[in-house]
DNA sequence: TTGAAAGCGATACCAA
DNA sequence: TTGGTATCGCTTTCAA
């Protein structure tokens, strides 16, 4: 195996203490001693173990970073922020996926824990998983990301996503419809809070009286093509002036061109509102009117917020909800404000 | 800080040889030891320490993944699906970005040198650099992803990029044309290989002598989309009849868009391919003829491969370049296969 | 300016 | 079936 500290020291002919004295750059090391040490050590490419650092030191300069799927374009904003963050204070990021599956997501925890990661960045399936339940029990600092939680004091970084239903709501009632329909995926905190800032905009537009029809676990780009047929027959989109909410941009896509497909005029017809504002949104072929969250400055503030929990134990708690931005383009008919 | 098995030793009455071979499942230990060894475990929410285990077993379970950016579409998929390997065997991820500087890159390998990693994932920013050297020289298994190397004896799994450029370039050779230009980004070997299948391809056609023009260092979408009225004055591709090779998707489709705002009709006078089909390649408001890689495979492949030197040291190198595949879709006027 | 020895939190070997 | 002790590779006193 590699080198260790004893072997250096002892073809240097000095001892260990003075080997960890030169890699600790300190100033109380004979100039020629030194020198003789740095000899050695790049003579054999000597790299140090963290390990055995770690151990002494009890800190391992590393936080544990758990999504639900990596190729959630979500994370990928998230993480790319954080690791830039981490890059800067010099810790390392370790990283799993949950795949939607609580038991993962609790094994991935107690896994990070025993490897003893200073702190974790966790997107949770569920506020209230075990997961968050066991992060909560022990002295570990953590902070949600993309949820809050209700039942513990726990640190977390999201976006309002009441407020971003209600941006969607209170843009579709304003336009010229006769109903609203709305579509949502998997369950998800964030998804409900969408939910319920839609319906409070809607309920809000005392002047008219508009009936929503709800579609759930519409949850792919197919689901959203194929369900365009289906809109057509029991709700008849084709003819009647409506507008849709999606609470997903990818979702969103898969309905307009399966609404294109069949012809249906967008946003003649059908408006149609989605979530998330990723990066096609702008230059889809309809370019989509969506919901845009500021997932960089999301991942940059929770890692912020994660190290100065590591350095700083006696934090308060603090629940960031950023506020979310309706971007207005040409598959809804509103001016831009 | 946490509990030490010293501690849950102490408060079970036995020694801490005992406690890790219940930790370990030993079956050397008598039932009613156990389980009551169990119960002190599961009060305090004892987690042993893999830092500490890791010392003693000289073997992390963790390897490294380096990548150019997190963002970088190609990053996700081969991530999601290493780490996919990864959770079946138990090891652990520690990922980080380079940002194309190769002191990063190289100061990023040796920090995870240091954590003892047992193996590292790279996709190096160009295969001789410092970091892959310091790799070669010292014992550690890694793989190069989407590079190879001419001058160590690495082991690699990539796309053969010649073979790519090769099938844009026989694609569009044999179309209508009258012209051909070849649109880069930034240098990579990938980059340069792909250059080379197009050039040899084109020199193929011996039936037609068709110009080559080449526009190189075109990186972004918005550079794809400015080039467009550059090419209308210096290759007047809005008359003449012309082949565009594309060297990457989110270029492409930038070009595709200038080429539309300025209503040069594709693919009836300009017929475009690109390279790597993103996932909205398909999408796109003309779908896009490209090149595609199985990014998933190349990753999965890589961790495996990885695993195996790690367990197996002996292993000889092998250099794994996967076939592309050209999938013709609206923006050339080809027949698919 | 240097070194000896204890300790970090586990495991493994050898005895009992 | 259990426990004592050395060990992993480093840092940190404390003395010299």
């Amino acid at each position: 195996m590699s080198l260790t500290i004893f072997d250096i020291a002892k073809e240097a002919g000095v001892s260990t203490t003075t080997i960890s004295r030169v890699l600790a750059g300190s100033s109380k090391v004979k100039n020629s001693t030194r020198e003789k040490v740095l000899r050695v050590i790049e003579k054999h490419h000597y790299e140090p173990s963290e390990v055995a650092r770690n151990l002494t030191a009890r800190k391992t300069n590393t936080i544990g970073l758990i999504i639900d799927e990596i190729s959630n374009p979500f994370f990928v904003d998230i993480a790319s922020a954080v690791e830039e963050i981490l890059q800067t204070r010099n810790f390392m990021l370790m990283l799993s996926s949950s795949q939607w599956k609580e038991e993962r997501e609790f094994s991935i925890v107690r896994n990070m824990i025993r490897q003893r990661v200073e702190g974790l960045l966790i997107a949770p399936i569920n506020p209230d998983s075990p997961a968050v339940d066991f992060l909560d029990k022990r002295n570990i600092p953590f902070v949600l990301l993309n949820s809050y939680s209700t039942k513990f004091s726990a640190d977390c970084v999201t976006t309002d996503n009441i407020a971003g239903g209600y941006l969607a709501g209170s843009h579709l009632v304003k336009q010229d419809i006769e109903q609203l329909l709305l579509i949502t995926g998997y369950t998800h905190q964030s998804i409900d809070d969408r939910v319920e800032g839609f319906y409070a905009a809607v309920s809000e537009a005392k002047n008219r009286s508009l009936s929503v029809s709800r579609y759930e676990n519409i949850n792919t780009y197919k689901d959203g093509y194929s369900l365009a047929t289906i809109l057509m027959v029991r709700n008849s989109i084709s003819t009647k002036k409506s507008g849709i909410f999606v609470t997903n941009d990818n979702v969103a896509m898969g309905l307009l061109d399966g609404l294109l497909e069949q012809r249906v005029q967008v946003p003649e017809t059908v408006q149609l509102v989605g979530y998330d504002n990723i990066d096609f949104a702008a230059r889809y072929k309809i370019p989509l009117t969506t919901v845009s969250q500021s997932r960089n400055e999301m991942g940059k503030i929770a890692a912020l917020e994660l190290l100065a929990k590591i350095e700083n134990h006696g934090k308060e708690q603090r629940v960031l909800k950023l506020p979310p931005k309706l971007i207005i383009r040409q598959s809804t008919r509103g001016e831009n404000p």
